[in-house]
DNA sequence: AATGAATGAGCTTTCATTCAT
DNA sequence: TATGAATGAAAGCTCATTCAT
């Protein structure tokens, strides 16, 4: 065989899995994972359910693939560049306001981690290391240098990019994943607006006065 | 029968629901909803499986129950109320700080709720009907009230109620069941103090110099 | 729950158990082991596949269980101790005449053994030490007491009584197993007869010519 | 094509054929027909699964092939021939001393006959036919001469030859499949001698003294 | 001639649920 | 009320076989 030849088919194959990959974060978003079969897996790629055990070794491998590939926020580095510097007034609002429709996109892929990544330590330790701990490393840096330049309080710079990504993500499960749209809609500038000011002014009004 | 007998026969039933909700709590959450067999609950709570259909109709309709009855916080219409007069800068701290070990200690119920909750809108509807929606609306109208002195800065109350739940709903996530204490572990005043001082204060210092 | 009740219902499981071995065997035996679905066993006990699995935890359990259990000549002690005072020339015509029906009737059991226990180590050691080795230890003790006594040749005991099992078995296995019947049929007599006088005297002739 | 390439063509083919026959023999025998899958074959061989059908129809016609040029003794004539005009007495231990060593060497072959040929009434016949029955026959033909000549005791002589192949064949599943040698080792001289003696003179001490 | 990819059919095993006792 | 026994309905996974290249 042609060398030439083989390398299309690494490339036919890695094509194959990312469709596959692809159809099974919907499919297991929508319905859950335990709960889908892989015969439904294998209707949404388009293929028979034998077929994908070529490309994966079992339902928990897909997934584990699935999860160990997932990028909630992969522009993230480039965000955080974008904003160095910049003062955190500017910076936050800006950054939220990237980062909040890029997460509402990928709602899909936050409902499977949502719900497939706690209770299973293997699953939680491949998803905190690979996306949650790069990610508050990547903002804390940043909260960092800012604290030093006196702009910023100084206090534990990943506890507070914590406090960030937490508002964010308890935004997206609750508008995007748990309907709470419907009982109390909130537009993406509102959202960004909310979590933005608070997080840099906090709640009291300036100058309120001391208790 | 005389109606006695009736009634203590009903407090027995109540007893045994209660028994094995609480059992299948903490299996389900040990081990997903969907991954755990009835014969799992039935062993944790000592009895036969069949046993389990006197009490529940289905499996589904046990977790139904489970949400339904669940109370992350049932104490929190007593701890707004003692806050209610007081300024929001020693009200939050307090408030957080009762709420937080309460969360802590019930790190099951969230576990279960935050798996088995989305991608069911049905589950997903009687979750925020009954426990999310309730909560904004408490710490809401104590904010509202505070917004309304002049103390706080006039935002929409729901959505401030929603940042600060989603910072302590993010921090038990991550500390309490994605094992992130392993990785950047944090105290409990220190997470208070993270959410308190950054929801009251914001990141900023006082006084920065304004870009 | 009284006690009898409980008695009952080992009772009930153990029949159920033997039912069940007793039906493996002839499906097994007919059709091979591995060819037979498990759906094929539950229809030849006259239950539900499912209901297997509550008395034996996967189909090669069966089959261990099978083996564990097969009693090919469990009636060898007794037809020995019978001939144990015998001469040999009386002996052992009859006790070839006691075994030779037996296996006869036992040649499903056979059947599965002779295809099941080859290539699996674990199946021909449960099979060799439970089965074969008490048969061979048995025999040999009538022999070497008699070789003891003069009367038979010293020779190995062991080597000698896998002789004449060996003999048995083989035809066994060509008459019931393999359609020789057809081919050459012999009739238990005949066998008997062969196999006895091949064991007792040879195939030479008495005062034959010595080369 | 000129016939010399068609030649070629067909040599090469049935060198592969061959091939792979001597590959399926080895892991058939390992792990047994059913148990074994194609690819495991392929694997063995060397090419891929697919190959495999360009050479023979599907699994069972490769078993089928195998069984039927299957040749556990194919020197038997010659060995036979052999001994055609040796007295019994020489002859028998000459020939049971020549086929052992060779019945040890194709034990893979015997494992997967054993196994293979029992409840499949089609592999049996073929199995029965080719490769049992001539071997019978050509030693019940020796037999035969030497019981003409007084030299044996005049019996069924295939019964007689059976009796014969019957020890040797229960001695090489035993010492060989299974895994009897470690519980009681025999050297290839004691089996040889054990069935020679057995088979020419009895199990009875010469001049023992009569019951 | 050889193979990577695909699949239909089928198998073992699981489990929520039922029911007679 | 409690349960041991039974089961229908899947689900995950396997594999002999096919076929375009």
């Amino acid at each position: 065989m042609p060398r030439v030849a083989a390398h299309k088919r690494e490339e036919y194959a890695e094509a194959r899995r990312e469709q596959i990959l692809e159809a099974a974060l919907t499919v297991f978003s929508t319905g859950g994972f335990a709960e889908t079969t892989m015969d439904a897996v294998a209707t949404a790629v388009g293929v028979s359910k034998a077929c994908l055990y070529n490309y994966f070794p079992t339902k928990e491998g897909l997934l584990q693939e699935l999860v160990q590939r997932s990028r909630l926020l992969p522009e993230l580095p480039e965000l955080i560049a974008a904003i160095r510097d910049l003062p955190a007034k500017q910076a936050i609002p800006q950054l939220v306001g990237e980062m909040w429709p890029r997460l509402r996109e990928r709602r899909e892929l936050a409902r499977v981690l949502v719900r497939e990544v706690h209770s299973f330590p293997d699953r939680a330790r491949v998803y905190v290391e690979r996306v949650r701990m790069p990610a508050y490393r990547a903002l804390a840096q940043y909260l960092e240098s800012r604290m030093a330049g006196g702009e910023l309080a100084r206090r534990d710079p990943i506890a507070t990019a914590q406090c960030l990504f937490g508002m964010l993500w308890s935004f997206l499960l609750s508008q995007e994943l748990l309907g709470e749209r419907e009982l109390h809609p909130l537009s993406d500038a509102e959202v960004v607006g909310a979590v933005s000011q608070l997080f840099l002014h906090g709640a009291l009004e300036d100058g309120a006065p001391e208790a």
